[in-house]
DNA sequence: GAGGAGATCGTCT
DNA sequence: GACGATCTCCTCT
C-alpha cells in the first residue's frame, strides 16, 4: 500500500459555515483513501480533525466536521479494547485499516472508531465530537431534540458533542455499521477532505478511561465550541 | 455551573 | 457477575 500523501488542495483557513455548505459540495469532497488510515493512530487522529464525516440516509445526506478524537494504541495501550488481544467484539480493530469499529457502551450508547495501521495491530481512533454542518434537522430528530432546532451553538452542541451523541445523530449502530469499509465509494458512511485545515490542534489526556490516563492521546481543534465537555470524576 | 447517581446491556472473565 | 472509551436528570452551591 502506498504511503499516504495529502493531495494538493486549496487550504481553507476558516471552516465554511453550515449555511455555506451544499450537498453537492459535500459529495465532491475527496473521500479519504485506505492509505490515510494505514498509519499510526496518533497521526490519523490529528489529521482527521477538520475532516468531514458523512452519512447517506436514503436520498439525504448528513454531515459533520470532526473536532475531537482519541488514539488507541492496541497492545501497547492498557486503555485500548485491543490491549487484551483479539476477541469477537474487537475483531475489526485487528483487520485492515479504514473500517468502522462500533461498540455498545453503558447499556445506552454506541461509539464509532476507525481501524488504523496494518492488519493485526489492533489500533484505531475513537471519534468523539463533530460540528454538525449538514442535515441538522434530521440529526436533531435522531437525537430526540425538539424541532426546529435553534441555530445557537448551545443547541447545536446537543446534536453531536460526545461520542454517544455523534453515533445517535448519524444513526450509527453495531448491527448496521460495524466492519463497514469507510473508504469505499459504495459505503453509506465515509470521511472526506474538503480542504479545511484547523489553525491549532491541542493534545490532552483521554476522557472516561481509568488506565493510561496520563497519555496525551485526545486531539481537539483548539477553541472549537463543539468539543465535548470534559467531566472530572 | 459542578457533581452525583441512575439507566441499561454487551462483553469478558 | 462485574465492568464499562456515556449521557441525562436532579440536587446542591
Amino acid at each position: 500500500m502506498p504511503a499516504y500523501r495529502s493531495k494538493q488542495v486549496v487550504v481553507k483557513q476558516s471552516a465554511p459555515s453550515a449555511a455555506e455548505l451544499s450537498a453537492g459540495m459535500l459529495r465532491r469532497a475527496r473521500i479519504l483513501p485506505r492509505e490515510f488510515y494505514n498509519r499510526n493512530p496518533v497521526i490519523v487522529g490529528r489529521e482527521l480533525l477538520g475532516k468531514l464525516l458523512l452519512r447517506r440516509e436514503g436520498r439525504s445526506l448528513l454531515a459533520g466536521r470532526i473536532v475531537e478524537d482519541e488514539a488507541y494504541l492496541g497492545a501497547l495501550d492498557p486503555a485500548a479494547h485491543a490491549y487484551s488481544g483479539l476477541t469477537p467484539r474487537n475483531t475489526v480493530l485487528f483487520g485492515p485499516p479504514g473500517h468502522a469499529y462500533v461498540y455498545f457502551i453503558y447499556g445506552n450508547h454506541y461509539c464509532l472508531n476507525v481501524s488504523c495501521m496494518p492488519e493485526g495491530l489492533g489500533e484505531g481512533v475513537l471519534l468523539r465530537a463533530m460540528e454538525p454542518v449538514f442535515g441538522l434537522g434530521a440529526m436533531a430528530l435522531a437525537r430526540g431534540l425538539e424541532l426546529p432546532i435553534s441555530p445557537s451553538t448551545a443547541q447545536l452542541r446537543l446534536i453531536s458533542s460526545g461520542p454517544g451523541r455523534m453515533a445517535d445523530a448519524l444513526g450509527i449502530t453495531r448491527t448496521r455499521d460495524n466492519a463497514k469499509d469507510v473508504t469505499s465509494r459504495r459505503s453509506d458512511l465515509w470521511f472526506a477532505d474538503d480542504g479545511y485545515r484547523p489553525e491549532r490542534i491541542a493534545a490532552t489526556p483521554r476522557i472516561g478511561i481509568r488506565k493510561a490516563v496520563e497519555r496525551p492521546l485526545r486531539f481537539v481543534i483548539a477553541g472549537n465550541p463543539f468539543v465535548s465537555g470534559k467531566r472530572v470524576k
